[in-house]
DNA sequence: GTATAACATGAGCAATAGCTCGTATTAGTG
DNA sequence: CACTAATACGAGCTATTGCTCATGTTATAC
């Protein structure tokens, strides 16, 4: 499980939502027997359905529970607020694209740098598609949640990574201020791609989305076109 | 003044926000005298100060109509509900970026493809530097407004003139999917643009990431890059 | 001046939200 | 079984919000 925090303190605070919120966004107590890991799952489960399936106006705590067949009481035995629940649910989604980022930076020595690229892109495209309709909502409908800097920290860690891998074939590049290409590139392809999840989910799904992503990106970087052209697949493969 | 339209039925609908949203966008009354134009100004004005000041939680009726100086019963005569409010206050903003876009494909025909595209990236980037952080909130932390089919409209509309443009100039393009080759390009602009308010204002106000972004959308285009290379910024000038 | 329409006011209703807390149930241990 | 800690329950408190409507004020027409 990925509780990395809990317990934070519990500010005597009634009435929805007051001046300060209320403070944590990690759960607030860590569940010890099975039972209880169930009911944390079966929470999460229902937070996940609701917010598909009625956007974030429908996400209501009371409702939550309903849908999960547990009491508010339950509920927010786990979570300290409705803003918690969020946040675990942001972090297993970006949990799994920073998986596969990382397997792919890991050996990009030793391949060409378009490939890298098209990797990249793919496996971006691959992880939008696990639940976009969540993903979606997520992060386009979620009222921008305070501090959040697991969430800076995350895009940081790719920007990292990205930055670890272009440093290393600079003198393959053709751009001039590698940082701003740096920020660039990476926005791009997380903003393209995560837009066509709503509007292009068939260029998504085919490739062709990912193809002219990786073209466009490609050439800007390293000022010439990629390789293949007319044959729109690999040959290999 | 931009009211398009007016009037709407109004739903005896007491108690909040119920199931059925209320039903206009737009203002319920045409201001006639000077008297409520000026209010009308009044209350678009503290709605976007307090939009920038607090985020979209800030953002209550009671509140708006305080800071305005009037109070909520007026607010509610020109306004059907809250998010008529957030619709004009779109509308004046949305008007503003369309306004320049048709100025420049107006006369795209008599110039290179580079110089258009890097205009059109230039005058978005004038565009969101215009109140950025209104902007900012607008777009990314309002809830997204039910059936504003006026916005797909809208960007519909700039879809189509950056359209028209590029099948007139189709023969010079390299790209494959023309149709995927628009819908990238102008996404990608917009949300890079849009995201750079935030994160790289620098840069923005510099002009160093349109040039950057007119570079790549000019190279992924027209498949070869722009005659300008080393001299960052064009001799002519 | 008087009548009428446009405009402005603000106390307060109805609904709903987030969250608590006293109590009941179950699991684990001896 | 007895005892404790973990877990579950859910009625309901409190704050807050969107919005109305009865009433007052100002402008315009005659």
């Amino acid at each position: 499980m990925l509780y990395e925090q809990m317990l934070r303190f519990t500010t005597r605070n009634s009435g929805r939502m007051a001046k300060a919120k209320k403070s944590g966004v990690s759960p607030r107590k860590m569940p010890a027997q099975d039972r209880s890991r169930a009911t944390v799952e079966l929470i999460l489960d229902a937070a996940a359905r609701i917010l598909v399936k009625g956007g974030y106006n429908a996400f209501t705590t009371n409702r939550v529970a309903e849908r999960a067949g547990v009491s508010v009481g339950s509920l927010y035995q786990y979570f300290p607020n409705k803003e918690s629940l969020l946040g675990e649910l942001m972090r297993r989604h970006v949990a799994e694209l920073e998986r596969g980022l990382a397997a792919i930076t890991a050996d990009a020595a030793k391949r060409p740098i378009a490939d890298t690229v098209r990797a990249l892109i793919e496996e971006s495209v691959r992880a939008h598609l696990i639940d976009p309709e969540l993903h979606r909502v997520l992060s386009e409908e979620v009222p921008h949640l305070g501090s959040l800097d697991w969430r800076h920290a995350y895009e940081a860690r790719c920007t990292q990574r990205v930055r670890e891998f272009l440093e290393a074939r600079r003198s393959e590049l053709s751009v001039t201020d590698l940082d701003l290409a740096i920020y660039l590139v990476t926005r791009t392809v997380e903003t393209a791609v995560h837009d066509a999840v709503g509007h292009r989910a068939e260029d998504l799904r085919s490739g062709a989305l990912a193809e002219e992503l990786s073209r466009m990106i490609t050439v800007y970087l390293t000022g010439k076109a990629p390789a293949v052209r007319r044959p729109l697949k690999v040959a290999a493969e």
